[in-house]
DNA sequence: CTGGTTCGATAAGAGATACTGATGCACCGT
DNA sequence: ACGGTGCATCAGTATCTCTTATCGAACCAG
């Protein structure tokens, strides 16, 4: 169960093969194969079938619990490696795509310091913390008000709220529901919906909403693999989908750095989101959309960094 | 970074010593010696002050990493055993103190299997799991009505809601607010509290509620360390404090076994709750006693009693 | 200050481990 | 049947990881 062996044996699984495995990890096919026969002995079970090389289920059930371990494995060092180096000279900051609200930018500009902001998936966000490929991300989710979002466990990081805002519902400009003032998702039952990354999942309202899961009506009519909010936005107008959105990414184009920090939005009804689009506030269930921060242990000028991006709002703050 | 030498880091910080750390993990004192510096060099930076034996900020977060990490080591390798063994002959089910309601027991006759029920605390009920000792865990806490409950990752565990049952304020029969029908939270502003781990946690109320952390209110008076309802009751009953619990733990000692299995929570109005204590529901904020069921992959047998155990009530279930 | 005691570091050597390179063997396509 | 591919196995060596033995610093009693 060294992280050694670990490793050779999921990217054996991962290739399919055990020369490939040894190739990439610059091993000789003879290391690899001992290294896979050591894990065997050790557990005690075959857990690879040669030929074709397929895991067999203990093999399964190791490699599920294998790409966590490793992981974590990479965050203890990173974590300490960060506590014996000096305090940051550079600030990467790594957020998911909707978790970047307007005032973010104003809010960045205190420390002196280098500073990245760099966009990744949703999923990935906890990892570069953890792993120090980030010193502070920032995700974002669906909640129930004041709820701490629901974060991969990849080790001892804090969590701490920073912005709350309503979900809108983006339809076509003509869509029969286009003129509500508010949406509730029985409303919606039987909708089209667009799915991106750059918007909020659907599925996770079910899940938030504590609705029974697998239940149909959510269907997905349109893939979009990108990340632009207008793109997003064209799409619904154009027919494909309906989405969610947290309502400052609808205001940010056309009313841009006016709006007055977290609370842009709480104005109530709805907002036109670009050509042939409306947003129209998501009433029931009663979820927001959430942005966390997410740090490690706060050294020198990034306590300051994070403490300026959580200051005014009385987000609620819960540590993990 | 082997987990061997974390567990002899670990071994030594937890004994303050390397010779007690070598007695305990049947090594001599100087191979401790050597693998605490591997570790060292590993990481590149000192782990640990010699002469007293104490961390340094670095091996303070390796600490931190650790134990996680060899827990999940532990799991992973658990479950590598149980796929690779056939299916089980004896099930441990670990619960929690409250996670086992009056009707529990009904259900657990069905499996023609060695049954072990085990009592552990909140804490070790998901590492039970995780790491082989259990099969099965019961874990209660408190949510708002079909959230889940917020669980340690420890590993690919799944949960699945079994219960949810109102919450009882337990007070003495005199109390001034023992004759309501029900009760909010600012009801019991300033009131005393009992903690015990029968008992469900008033902190935790305050993070389900979203109320802001960190505010006065919720004084501790008395902390009872065993696992006893009735002394639960009668420390209450002497006025050491409130407390509260679920519905079922209050009528389990006068009406047992009568009750209609899950709904038993759902009578209004308060309860007796022993010689000198009364339940009064809580009523505000809105949340629930819920016990989930937490297992690994259902082999065999095990399938029959997990689905025996969550079968009619229709609680939501997500997984994890 | 001195001599004894404790506890961790270090040196040297035996045994286990973990690689490489060579070879064996099963399967597969032609 | 035959060569090719791909994993297993073997032998040899380099490395690692223990043990035993010894050293040296800190502490303590006198």
């Amino acid at each position: 169960m060294d992280p050694h062996l670990l490793r050779t044996f999921v990217t054996v699984t991962r290739l399919g093969s055990f020369s490939a495995a040894a190739d990439e990890l610059g091993y000789t096919q003879s290391a690899v194969s001992q290294q896979v026969a050591a894990l065997e002995t050790d557990l005690g079970t075959p857990l690879l079938n040669r030929r074709p090389v397929m895991p067999t289920p203990a093999g399964q059930r190791l490699l599920e619990h294998a790409e966590p371990l490793l992981l974590r494995h990479r965050a203890a060092r990173a974590d300490v490696l960060r506590a014996a180096a000096g305090p940051p000279r550079r600030v990467v900051v790594a957020a998911s795509p909707l978790a970047c609200p307007p005032w973010l930018a104003r809010r960045l500009r205190g420390p002196r310091l280098e500073t990245t902001l760099r966009t990744v998936s949703r999923r990935d966000v906890a990892e570069q913390v953890a792993s120090g490929a980030a010193e502070v991300g920032l995700l974002d989710g669906i909640a129930a008000p004041s709820d701490p979002l629901r974060l991969p466990d990849v080790g001892p990081l804090t969590a701490v709220g920073m912005a709350e805002e309503r979900l809108m519902v983006v339809l076509p400009a003509g869509h029969p529901l286009a003129r509500r003032r508010g949406l509730a998702l029985a409303d919606l039952a039987g909708a089209l919906w667009l799915q991106a990354p750059a918007a909020a999942a659907v599925e996770r309202l079910r899940a938030v909403a504590g609705l029974p899961a697998g239940q149909e009506g959510f269907r997905i009519g349109f893939r979009y693999e990108g990340h632009d909010l207008r793109t997003v936005v064209s799409l619904v107008a154009a027919g494909h989908g309906l989405t969610l959105l947290p309502a400052s990414a609808l205001e940010a184009g056309q009313t841009a750095g006016q709006m007055s920090g977290q609370m842009s939005g709480q104005v109530m009804g709805q907002a036109t989101a670009g050509p042939g689009a409306v947003g129209v506030p998501l009433t029931e269930p009663r979820v927001v959309h959430r942005v966390e921060v997410l740090h490690g242990p706060l050294r020198g000028p990034l306590a300051a960094l994070v403490s300026e991006l959580t200051a005014s709002p009385a987000a609620a703050d819960p540590p993990t």
